[in-house]
DNA sequence: ATGGCTATGTAGCATAGA
């Protein structure tokens, strides 16, 4: 079972690669983050079409997510249970016996700002949800774009970056929470310094340098940590005429026999 | 030099992203 997330800035514009992609990676559930569309006029149809079942919870001009999965999805979720929030970030569903929970983490514009300010509680309340998750589901899987650099490895300037977002030890820190909780990430160790990161900034050629961050990431509990193999940065699609800013990231976990 | 693009909503720019 191949699990795949990615950040499409407007599906909209993004729905020819999205349908490429597809084809080329043959991913079996797709989190997709900022689609960017009301329910209304989300190309369910189209993805039918390809023998894809969706799940998904847009809004307006922000936001947005979804789930894509060649199998139906069971128990579609929207949101953060008790978190009252008008900003559509989290869908999840089950797969194949897996929990998928799609996220899409707050950008928080400046430390110490409103945003990031919202950024924190979004963070905490995902975490105080997603532990009672766990003892609900064993098998399950996190995935999305989470705004968070969670080392300074992953980040093409550490110094520039200072303790801005993305990197900020407030921000870290609430990803290490949510590590501890029994979520691994699925990002190898061992992984050196090439072809890791996930988004690219479209100004000053920074693909082209590759001066990017690792932001996107795949979090696995632990019976499927264990196994899993192969993530992935798919750079293709980022190549393309009018790319998403963000690449999608890949793992492959064992598909359970029952 | 702290910018440089891109997408959206809406009709010349403002807001947001990361």
């Amino acid at each position: 079972m191949r699990l795949a997330t990615w950040n499409v800035n407007s599906l909209k514009v993004r729905l020819p690669h999205l349908l490429d992609w597809l084809e080329q990676a043959s991913p079996d559930v797709v989190c997709l983050q900022e689609t960017k569309l009301e329910d209304s006029v989300f190309p369910a149809d189209v993805l039918a079409e390809k023998g894809w079942h969706v799940a998904f919870a847009g809004q307006k001009t922000y936001n947005g997510v979804a789930i894509l999965a060649r199998e139906p999805l069971k128990q579609v979720d929207r949101g953060i249970p008790g978190f009252d929030d008008p900003q559509q970030r989290v869908i999840s569903a089950t797969i194949r016996g897996i929990r998928v929970v799609c996220v899409y983490v707050p950008n928080g514009q400046a430390v110490d700002s409103d945003k990031y300010r919202y950024k924190l509680a979004w963070l905490d309340a995902l975490q105080g949800w997603l532990a009672g998750e766990l003892n609900r589901h064993e098998r399950m899987a996190v995935l999305g774009d989470y705004n968070i650099a969670p080392r300074d490895q992953d980040v093409y300037d550490p110094a520039a970056f200072g303790e801005g977002i993305l990197v900020s030890p407030a921000e870290r820190q609430a990803f290490q929470r949510l590590l501890q909780l029994g979520l691994n990430d699925s990002f190898p160790e061992e992984a050196g310094e090439e072809a890791i990161f996930t988004w690219w900034d479209y100004r000053m050629a920074s693909f082209r340098r590759n001066l990017g961050l690792r932001i996107d990431h795949i979090l696995l509990s632990g019976s499927l940590a264990r196994q899993a193999s192969g993530w992935r940065v798919d750079r293709t699609p980022r190549r393309l005429d009018r790319p998403s800013d963000h690449a999608p990231v890949l793992v492959d976990v064992p598909d359970s026999a029952d």
